[in-house]
DNA sequence: CTAAAGATGTCCT
DNA sequence: GGACATCTTTAGA
């Protein structure tokens, strides 16, 4: 199976999706190149009933892709140098995203440590914005379509059930008690393990 | 208009 | 464990 995941897969609860995008392969085509990963940690972020939510005090310029059709890609760009890849949930006009905040690369390793500028495989990927700038994914590619399969999109490989742990979200300072983070467990690219 | 914070990463001690 | 880079977005005056 290498066709892009359908519309419907998105369409569903924030929170399942997050869990249920765990296994799957991230698809990265450059030029002549494809980079691909697989995703090992996800945190869901939902709409007015979540404060850490970027869409909780309802839409803006910035956040306008979460409140569209699911399936989309939302990109934002932090701290003033970092971009963060989410992927949009829900039905239109309800607002939700999962942000992909660890990948396990399986292809096109060359080129991401270009990008990286590091040989340490584990550092390529092992967060949401190192992935994003392993994998060349910038603010042209927010509101891209996901099922087009063209550029940026995710598929499923062979089906997995991975073993998951959730914890807390990482970085927020509302919401906090919500165990909205979902991680492939003994994964040596998950981000900020002690 | 102005200010402050931010879904982070890196380098330093 | 902590400082700092760096700039967009958003909230508030």
């Amino acid at each position: 199976m290498t066709n892009p995941l359908a519309r419907s897969f998105y369409e569903r609860d924030t929170i399942h999706v997050a869990k249920a995008l765990l296994g799957k392969i991230l698809v990265r085509r450059l030029g002549s190149t494809t980079m691909a990963a697989v995703i090992v940690e996800t945190e869901g972020y939902r709409g007015y009933d979540d404060p850490a939510s970027h869409a909780y005090m309802g839409p803006t310029r910035r956040n306008l892709v979460m409140f569209g059709e699911a399936g989309h890609a939302y990109i934002y760009f932090t701290y003033g140098m970092h971009y963060c890849l989410n992927v949009t949930t829900e039905r239109k006009a309800q607002p939700g995203a999962v942000l992909i905040r660890a990948v396990q690369p399986v292809r096109g390793i060359k080129m991401m440590t270009k990008h990286r500028k590091t040989d340490r495989l584990v550092e390529l990927t092992n967060g949401p914005a190192k992935l994003t700038q392993a994998l060349a994914i910038t603010r042209n590619l927010n509101g891209h379509d996901l099922t087009s399969g063209q550029g940026l999109f995710i598929v499923e490989d062979e089906p997995r059930t991975p073993e998951i742990k959730s914890t807390r979200r990482i970085g927020i300072v509302s919401g906090r008690e919500k165990l909205w983070r979902f991680f492939m467990k003994e994964n040596p690219f998950v981000s900020r393990k002690r």
